[in-house]
DNA sequence: CACTCGTAAGTTGCATACATCCGAGCGAAG
DNA sequence: CTTCGCTCGGATGTATGCAACTTACGAGTG
């Protein structure tokens, strides 16, 4: 049976409503009104406003008191500072990791890695869509792993730019293989021991990824 | 007249769960039932569900589903991660800033050093106290003049921790001169224009922070 | 005596009703 | 014709009542 439905309804309405953000169906710059959305989700007010509460922390919609919600507005800009940030912290995290990966943290990694090379293969059965979400499990669990929440937290807000989430698609055939490979190395890396390695991966990875972004060489 | 009377009573409740948790009042760990804090601010369950909801967001307080609301608790292992992150993104921040800020943002920046210089100063003077607000005031000024919404939501949740808040009590006298010192020196330095120059005073300032706090000279 | 199951108390989660506030549209005055 | 002000509509903000869940305690049984 389906157990995401015995979730409390404000969870429901909060992935939800994510989900329609990230995936593109409410577009930047849309009205949120309470009403509307608690009648599309079957829900009250209540759990609604919640959710808006909480994805206004995370900074996908934005809260004017007394004249509702929207949903932010990221510019090309915005994009290129969320790949400063990521450049600062991610390598950092991933180099913790390396000292703190148990023997069932480097399998559940190197899984995740094989699959999206799997995924990710030229070919019929390729799946960008799916890679989406096997990255975004990736990095998550690494930042996991590196088992600091002040890190964790301050990555929080800044992950869930839309653009950033749903962009494999514009990766060429050279930076999608060069991405994935990365995956793979920084497992390796951190499978060795040398957090060094692993972070300078990371660095490269979010190189590439914002080459592919913002089409900035530099 | 008192005009934090007429805001929002969500809002209220947010700022004043906020002061007692970073005073202390509200030790980490300590239970918050919704209703014994309704019944203390003289508001109904909801605002204070809001708040509440808000302040996790923020990292201040832990939600367990159907359990309740407790302060978080830090270790002394949040508080060096916590200036692991500020040093990787205080800096880059001030660079961006040393590009963007304009005269009025350079007067106001060297007031609020000057006035922090003045209040440091050993005496009868002092204030430690006020220290603390004029020191959050500068440090969100020049985040807010780096103009970086990503570096900004990254930020957000990682410098409330509580202790880091209040404890320029534990500054010695020349720890306290060299922060106080750094100040004015970023703002000198932006003031040149030499945004290298000013992040790197940023991260000698996070240094000096950091082994103020945690005694570690390394 | 230890363990398990059932029940009850107290909490949070949700829904609904009421109060408050903002903004648009219309009318009158200059 | 423009501008100011008022009123009305619709939204958000708050309060309260009911439902669901979690936990602790105690009775019953092996």
């Amino acid at each position: 049976m389906v157990e995401t439905a015995r979730r409390r309804a404000s969870e429901r309405a909060q992935v939800e409503l994510r989900e329609q953000i990230l995936s593109g169906a409410l577009p930047g710059g849309a009205h949120l009104g309470e009403v509307e959305l608690a009648e599309r989700l079957g829900l009250s007010r209540t759990p609604v406003r919640e959710a808006l509460t909480r994805l206004a922390a995370e900074g996908l919609v934005e809260l004017h008191p007394h004249r509702g919600a929207r949903v932010t507005r990221f510019t090309e800009a915005d994009l290129d500072d969320t790949f400063d940030v990521r450049r600062a912290l991610e390598p950092r995290a991933t180099e913790r990791a390396a000292a703190r990966a148990t023997a069932a943290d480097l399998d559940e990694l190197d899984d995740l890695a094989a699959t999206m090379l799997a995924t990710g293969a030229p070919g019929p059965g390729q799946d960008l869509d799916a890679l989406v979400e096997l990255n975004r499990r990736f990095h998550a669990r690494l930042i996991e792993i590196a088992d600091t929440p002040a890190l964790a937290a301050a990555l929080a807000g800044v992950v869930h730019t839309p653009v950033v989430l749903r962009t494999f698609h514009s990766y060429d055939a050279g930076s999608l293989a060069r991405s994935l490979a990365h995956h793979a190395e920084i497992v390796a890396a951190l499978r060795a021991g040398d957090g060094a390695w692993a972070a300078a991966v990371m660095v490269s990875h979010i190189a590439n990824a914002r080459a592919v972004m913002t089409g900035d060489r530099r």
